[in-house]
DNA sequence: TGGGAGAAGTTAAACGTTTAGATGCGTTGA
DNA sequence: TCAACGCATCTAAACGTTTAACTTCTCCCA
């Protein structure tokens, strides 16, 4: 398709296909005139050098593999967008693309990653949502095949990863609120099996215990990243009596947050003065939501440059000078926790 | 470094490479003991045969290019998720991938495609976000190099394209809202460079020119996609004397319909009730807001697959049976455009 | 004057496939 | 008996690069 290749710049200017590579990559000595004429030659004929070709050279694909989960028609990825284009724009400062692929079903996954790695499609992968046991991790460990990972797995498993540390976050969130007087805070948290979730909600634990507050067990409810959900473990927290029912409610998503939201609205509370609450990820609707949402917002373009300069130097051989990068959230505070707000 | 080559295997089975060729992509005829052998050989080794070099063989990459602007911290792309997971699905079953690259700067965009197209890093193009005179339409034609586009543009420019009807989507939200009794219904349009911007307020203007209703010119508003623009023009809308204030807005988008509910709440009245209000994209979080919102679903995933089997057809040389296809949007009805709405 | 060094360029192999064409062999029918 | 054919398999070229190894030539110094 393309058409003109390197021996037609080669015929054209005289030389051998060597001398014209060694020109264009600048990898020899070539006498200045020979330069000039390939690279004249080259440049009127409208040579590139073909990828695949080069890559077969190298037996290097310079692509990055990358899947995610797809969301449900009732919940959003509110990263996922800015994730994509710092991790395509850091690859293409380094020469490499972010290819995506997806599996068909979740018992695929696993299948689909071996098949891409076995095949040589791509040079490495993000991995993103990981969690304890994750079989990615283990599957790429085992294979010794490049990769990093958003996000934390077992302890015990030595992989380069980059995470935000969650559990800061949300002890931030929780002793924001604290300063603002609240005493009795509930936790929208995730089910035990999510380690991000566990992250996160020790946070919580800390930051209450570090007031000296006592935790209901009752306090705590874990749901799915899931609005109706949420809604509904809301409703709960707040149809305790009086001096059991929270003033505040951490969400550990602002999804869930919105969903605390919402039953306030409908229990007659009014949020932000007679529920305080806090969610995370700082999605671009936060802002603008009533009342505007306080947030925890990841520094997502960088967790995504990080990565992929981890996985480039992986895949280059470099030693890695910090295999595990732990990135702080930001505590975003808008009218949804401070009773006199003013934007 | 994925190690076992078709060599290998050759070696193992006694046979020679090509024998071990044929029987893996039954291209030919092999006896049936051999056949036997070699895949059997193939096996234990855990052969699988190397993208890169089947696709210089071929001259072909199996990789889409695939682009999009990034959405500033106050934007979100309510489609972005499921677009991605729907085209990189319908890519899959083909044996092709999606490959998303960046361009550092608005300037160097075409710079990007061009670039991309000459070294033959993929087969073809997605372009989304297409308008008038859209440069990188002209150059990949110019070209001859194969894409398929989410959008119109000039229509004296043949090329294929996937989009949904904006403009009777527009006016199904209007004829909807006529039907709830309003009279006086502004809009919240585009700056008039956008071509789908024009389609839909196109279909705002005739459903009101259908049921005779005049338009007021202050009615029509345009801003960008930007929510406090939406904001600061709803405040306008509702601003103006009793008997020509709109009852209802139709929004471009969620995010400037959720500018008019907030502008409508900050003005004193209930949306839903006070003021109607329709949106667009059917984003997330829409069914969430209060009111829930009326807006028009685009069918993303059916987008993403037509444009996928379209580019797949064009890339290896079938005729096209539909160069265009326009898809229907579905209004969902909700609270905000409805007065005695139950959800 | 002979030989070594270095510059400039060429040749050819390699990367791992696919596939057109050649080869060899057994079968069949005239 | 032999040509014709078909089948199974192999050989080798091709895809477009990069690069190691080799050749040639010039220059310089002992």
């Amino acid at each position: 398709m393309a058409g003109v290749t390197i021996r037609d710049v080669a015929k054209e200017a005289g030389v051998s296909i060597a001398t014209v590579s060694y020109v264009l990559n600048n990898s020899r000595n070539v006498s200045e005139d020979t330069r000039r004429r390939v690279l004249e030659t080259a440049k009127r004929l409208g040579y590139r050098a073909n990828i695949i070709a080069r890559n077969l050279q190298a037996s290097e694909t310079r692509l990055f593999g990358y899947s995610w989960r797809p969301s449900p028609p009732d919940r959003f990825n509110p990263i996922l967008d800015r994730f994509l284009q710092a991790m395509a724009e850091a690859a293409a400062f380094h020469g490499y693309h972010v290819l995506t692929f997806p599996f068909p079903t979740i018992e695929d996954e696993l299948a689909t990653y071996a098949e891409m790695m076995l095949t040589g499609q791509v040079d490495g992968f993000v991995l993103s949502n990981t969690n304890l046991n994750d079989q990615r991790v283990r599957c790429l460990s085992d294979n010794g095949f490049p990769f990093v990972a958003f996000g934390r797995s077992n302890a015990d498993w030595d992989f380069p990863w980059v995470d935000v540390d969650g559990r800061t976050g949300v002890r931030m969130a929780t002793q924001h609120l604290i300063a603002q007087g609240h005493r009795r805070i509930a936790c929208l948290a995730w089910p035990e099996t999510s380690l991000s979730g566990q992250y996160r909600l020790s946070g919580y634990l800390e930051a209450m215990e570090a007031a000296n507050l006592p935790v209901d067990p009752a306090w705590i409810e874990r749901t799915e990243n899931i609005h109706n959900d949420a809604y509904a473990a809301s409703w709960r927290l707040l149809n305790q009596p009086a001096d059991r029912r929270p003033s505040a409610i951490v969400a550990l998503t602002d999804l869930m947050a919105l969903g605390a939201i919402n039953a306030a609205w409908d229990a007659g509370l009014k949020p932000g003065r007679d529920l305080a609450v806090t969610g995370f990820d700082d999605a671009p609707i936060a802002r603008f939501l009533r009342p505007p949402l306080t947030s925890l917002r990841q520094p997502i373009a960088e967790v995504g440059e990080r990565l992929i300069t981890i996985l480039v130097d992986i895949v280059q051989g470099k030693p890695l000078s910090e295999p595990h990068v732990l990135l702080q959230p930001e505590l975003v505070v808008r009218a949804s926790s401070v009773v006199s707000y003013e934007e």
